[in-house]
DNA sequence: GCAGGTGGTTGAATCGTTACATAACCTCCT
DNA sequence: AGGAGGTTATGTAACGATTCAACCACCTGC
């Protein structure tokens, strides 16, 4: 066993050609005579050859992949991009490198040089913070940087993202619309842009009807994720009745199952005594046992207008313009957010008699 | 900008050395002395030179990276091996091109041609059913392949797997346990190798336990998603009371969340009127509204073995032995299968009396 | 004074593929 | 017959890094 791979020159003495013939049936079959081609392909198969894409790409210069540098792999709205991505890539035939930053700086910027050193033709990266100056210099070396779900400062690159302030406007809208007061926003930390943008969404909603941001109770969590959601949830369910939010927007889907979770294990009603309003629409908000609303991202075409972006910077050349793509994000209602207003929960006999 | 990359050869003139120095710079540091290491170093800094990964591979002959492909990235159970996979394959300094064969042949068959051209160092993969031949044909040629989260046939080549039977088993007894009767299985398509053997492992359990194997309550599923699971939920929920079950087994967690959903719009208790276990304790499991039951995998843990026996393989050529690795899977009880016996529902006056 | 090290550096060959200039051979037309 | 034009096939020079035999300069010990 492991046989040392056949190369195009075996393949071309079998045939009884020469090499340059047997790079031509596999890269322009038409310019080759029938009787040639099917002699080469059938040597080819026989001999088991298999093109090395190393040789390829150091000939062509560039290698046939693009990178994609995402904060976490596990987290479904990165893996939804990714897909996205993909799709897009696949149709050019090019192959996606895909790399785990998890946040950290270290492991962002060895996987940039790997991916330089692979010259790959472009990087897709949701950016560490404070990596700006690592990407322009990337891009000057000549490799297209294209920004996901993070957009660009100084215009100096493509760039696609969502508009959270839009987001979190049309939550909180959503629940003043069902005459919700007052409202609480759960989320944190606000160094992360996504929660700031939501909550400003959130303020902005609540000025425009007319309503002081002071009304707005933020309780602010050290991460994302379910137990910050529970912590939250039972810092609200602890307040006195008077002053208790009757809805939540959380600034994810994770808080708000894990709000949720503390409502149910103190048996307070969703959405009957609180209303909540998460964010990302991840496959488990409607699963939950209270299907849960949310405010969606187009994740899927994030990932693939990315990539379009890139492959125009990179193919395109010249004409190649940089462009900001900011998608708008939908809201989905579903049962956890289902108009209740507090007239209906005080006194709810009255409607019956 | 797009300046050409600067190869080794401008390097060398740059620091006024030849190429054959400037790469024992790069490879050897220790064997070039000190005054011309710093000299090239400098050179390196100033042009701003980036090894070029393909001209290395050529020369090697093989590429520094790892294959792995998976039937589905968006399934959390492969975000985590793929994690395993990654540090493994990082603490050697390889690369992971990461796959999604979406459980198609085609795309199955497209992507192991992509990393056998890119001649990787070996490929891990979860492959779709009647994929053996491709596989073995793929060794022949001199690519060590692992299969993941499936057991090898032939024996002719590693594989690491978890014992699905005896998880299957371990939640069974886990309910028999607390004195559940009946019990239910819900699960399909049974095709999928893992769901027959957890049922078969339910089978075990009961059969040990000397009940037999018929009042086992089997609800075959056509897919393994929420939705399949509040079909069998509303399935179980319309059973005489008499005859209704008192215990849930669902062949993964989605199935389990969306009987779990089906229960709570339909006011039934868990754990308290039906006992609910869940398989592969993704991290919803632990999020839902009642926090679910679920057997664990070591999914990490897989992904690091199966990298492990794949470099083995790769760099340890002759001595290796190809092995068949079998993980035990873990319980963890959380609320929704709270031991209730049948007894302390009926009679709870009785306990408090 | 010379054989034998030793430490440092060099230069050319090599990996597999592609692009391109060139050659060989037809066919058809004047 | 001679050339123009077209189709096929060939041979070779890159691409950039690594490797390795050869070489040089200098030292050591006899």
């Amino acid at each position: 066993m492991a046989n040392a791979p056949v190369s195009i020159r075996e393949v071309a003495a079998h045939a009884g050609v020469s090499v340059g013939t047997v790079s031509n049936v596999l890269n322009r079959p038409d310019v080759v005579a029938e009787p040639t081609r099917s002699r080469v392909q059938a040597a080819i198969k026989q001999l088991g050859f298999i093109r090395n894409e190393s040789a390829r790409q150091l000939r062509a210069g560039r290698s046939r992949t693009i990178g994609l540098v995402v904060l976490d792999v596990a987290n479904p709205f990165f893996t939804d991009v990714a897909r996205g991505v993909e799709d897009e890539a696949s149709e050019s035939g090019l192959a996606v490198i895909l790399c785990n930053s998890d946040d950290k700086q270290a492991k962002e910027t060895h996987y940039l040089e790997l991916l330089e050193e692979h010259r790959v033709q472009g990087i897709l990266i949701t950016p560490v913070s404070g990596a700006q100056e690592r990407l322009a210099q990337l891009q000057r070396r000549g490799t297209p940087v294209v920004l996901v779900d993070s957009r660009s400062p100084t215009r100096g690159q493509c760039s696609v993202s969502v508009d959270d302030v839009l987001g979190g406007d049309l939550a909180v809208s959503h629940l003043l619309a069902a005459q919700h007061e007052p409202i609480a926003f759960v989320g944190g930390p606000l160094s992360i842009r996504q929660v700031a943008d939501r909550l400003e969404g959130a303020i902005r909603a609540l000025e425009r009807a007319g309503i002081s941001a002071d009304s707005l109770c933020v309780i602010k969590t050290a991460a994302l994720n379910v137990s910050a959601g529970q912590g939250a949830g039972a810092a609200i369910a602890d307040m006195p009745a008077a002053r208790r939010p009757t809805a939540v927007f959380c600034a994810n889907d994770l808080l708000a199952l894990g709000v949720l979770q503390e409502m149910t294990a103190r048996k307070i009603g969703v959405p009957e005594s609180i209303a909540i309003v998460g964010y990302d629409d991840i496959e488990f908000a409607a699963a939950a046992a209270v299907p849960l609303s949310s405010v969606r991202q187009p994740r899927h075409q994030l990932g693939r207008t990315a990539a379009q972006l890139l492959l125009d910077e990179a193919l395109g050349e010249a004409s190649h313009q940089h462009r900001q793509v900011v998608f708008e994000p939908e809201l989905v209602v579903r049962q956890s957010s289902q108009a209740r207003p507090r007239e209906a929960r005080i006194a709810p006999t009255e409607a019956a008699g």
